[in-house]
DNA sequence: GCTTTACGAAGAAACGTATCGCCCCATACC
DNA sequence: GGTATGGGGCGATACGTTTCTTCGTAAAGC
């Protein structure tokens, strides 16, 4: 069932089998259409393999991010990430590729093992070798999340400090004077999160207070939870997407009413609808990293030497939980 | 940078460099060292598309899942689907293979562009003709839900009648005498849900109170939980994830507590952590389907005719919804 | 009548790997 | 001395496409 039995079967060479499948060369419709209605009567279906070592691609896109904990996947369980591989998938099928979700690193060869037209890292680590070597071999590389100084072909990122700013005037504005921050050390964003913290405290001259914890570890988001109400703010904003939780169940437990006592605001999709939420809309930056990878992969050459960069909009849906009644 | 640049360097032939990166044929190994030392110097790396042609593996495995509504991706939203996927990935990743998940159908011909060696698909239609199609090709497939009529080499799926009888039973225990049900028309499962609470109805002589509703409307939900709660069941089961915010928030608006008034039960992983819920285990059911598929690939031959088939079991975790006081 | 143009189609060379079968050269054995 | 034996290595082919180049023929232009 190869082009060949084609070319057999209507009589004709596979040169002008292939040509009058894949719309190329000089032939009259007749042919044309002859070819095909012989290829669909046989079945037949081009090898893929065979095209993508012939033409160099593969119609195929890889995902994956860099490993900060030891544990592979460990971002899959954020919400964040999961969204944004549902919007990535959604957007490389629209545009006629496959994307493949693969871990930094793995016991088998998976990334010798697959034939990749260009890929996606989400929070790289600066000069991450699996980058390196991914460029190295020409592979075309986008980053999630600001790439440092590993020279990739673009990135697409929300802009923290911004972000959080606006989550902390929100908070000052509804009357909060001593804002704690609860943030998951190994969560996506998390340093430039509480960066964008202390500057928005240092340019307010106020005390940061700031706790972190390893998501992880079961207990130590309720226990970081804990300390940080320990420590009398009289707002919190929680960077991750657990943190609502801890922080509410964290507050009850000490009888601090919401949004009476405590305000609260926390990033995510907010899947409690009374907490108001900053949303990073991780489906815009996956769509929007596979159309700057896919316009990189088909622009080869003519491109701009420049990195493509675009920056994620975040919005804040304001909710009970940080309106003073 | 091919084989061949190798062999050059190394003063062997492509055969050779073949042999001793791939530990086959009979070489000493101060040749084997040699070969691997001077491929590791070049920074060789194999090429996936030209070892797929001449092997016929390709290390991918695709992932689909019917389409129900028109509307693509549709099981996407559902937990249940997106935790399998993730759990799939991961088991599919451990035995050497990459995951890609694919639409049914997509205007780009993403299926004729990657060379799977097998595909496992999630709740198929009955002679779904894509599933044919693959099976034409000879490619193995492996379906997650019973694939009714169709050929498959093998299944995972909960028996979703047990499952139903099992929580239908503990609600009865707890007192109910008038269980409804909640059901979201086109989300996994469904049919086969319903059948078992009809079966378990007819079983105990009480007539069924079932209302369902389009997963993907809003307001929907809400709309048919409130219309359950009309029918004045003192207990009710919802058969997907959504239902339990949609019910409790019915029963808030009718002033029933839950449970003194009404007990409540659902399925899903539970994200409330007082809702009473039966989980179907989506982590097992794609890890074994992979397991499944990968042991029908690589046995290819070898393998038995009857097609593999494993249930995966469901677990009730009692809460305090369900628990009269 | 001879050259140009255009059209229709085919030949053949890649793409980079895996592998079957063969060859050569020692050493050992009768 | 002739022949098994086995280790070490290589030549050549096939996997199934795409595409560059070439070729023949017929119509058109001078």
């Amino acid at each position: 069932m190869g082009i060949r039995e084609v070319a057999a079967a209507a009589g004709v060479s596979i040169t002008t089998v292939s040509d009058a499948l894949n719309g190329k060369g000089r032939l009259p419709d007749t042919t044309r259409l002859h070819v095909r209605e012989v290829a669909d009567r046989l079945g037949y279906r081009p090898s893929a393999a065979a095209r993508t070592l012939r033409t160099g691609r593969s119609g195929l896109l890889g995902l994956t991010t860099a490993m900060r904990s030891t544990e592979p996947f460990a971002l899959t369980e954020f919400a964040w990430f999961a969204e944004l591989v549902r919007s990535a998938t959604a957007t490389a099928l629209d545009l006629g590729y496959a994307l493949v979700v693969l871990p930094a690193s793995s016991p088998h060869d998976v990334w010798g093992n697959v034939a990749l037209d260009g890929t996606i890292v989400v929070d790289p680590v600066d000069d991450d070798p699996l980058v390196l070597e991914l460029l190295r071999r020409g592979v075309p590389v986008v980053s999630g999340g600001h790439p440092g100084s590993t020279p990739v072909y673009g990135w697409v990122d929300n802009d923290h400090v911004a972000a959080v700013r606006c989550v902390l005037d929100h908070l000052a504005q509804a009357g909060a004077g001593r804002i704690g921050l609860l943030a998951a050390a190994d969560g996506p964003g998390t340093g430039k999160g509480v960066a964008g913290y202390r500057a928005w405290c240092a340019d307010r001259g106020v005390p940061p207070i700031t706790e972190e914890y390893e998501a992880r570890t079961p207990g130590a988001g309720r226990a970081a939870a804990t300390r940080l109400l320990d420590r009398a703010p009289d707002a919190v904003f929680g960077l991750h997407e657990g943190c609502a939780a801890e922080l509410l169940a964290a507050a009850r437990a000490r009888e601090l009413r919401v949004p009476d006592d405590l305000l609260l605001a926390c990033c995510g999709e907010g899947a409690d609808p009374s907490v108001t939420s900053l949303s990073l809309q991780p489906a815009l930056a996956g769509a929007w990293a596979v159309e700057l990878l896919v316009g990189v992969i088909e622009d080869a050459g003519a491109g701009s030497l420049l990195p493509a960069q675009r920056t994620v909009p975040t919005r804040l849906s304001v909710r009970d939980s940080s309106t003073r009644r």
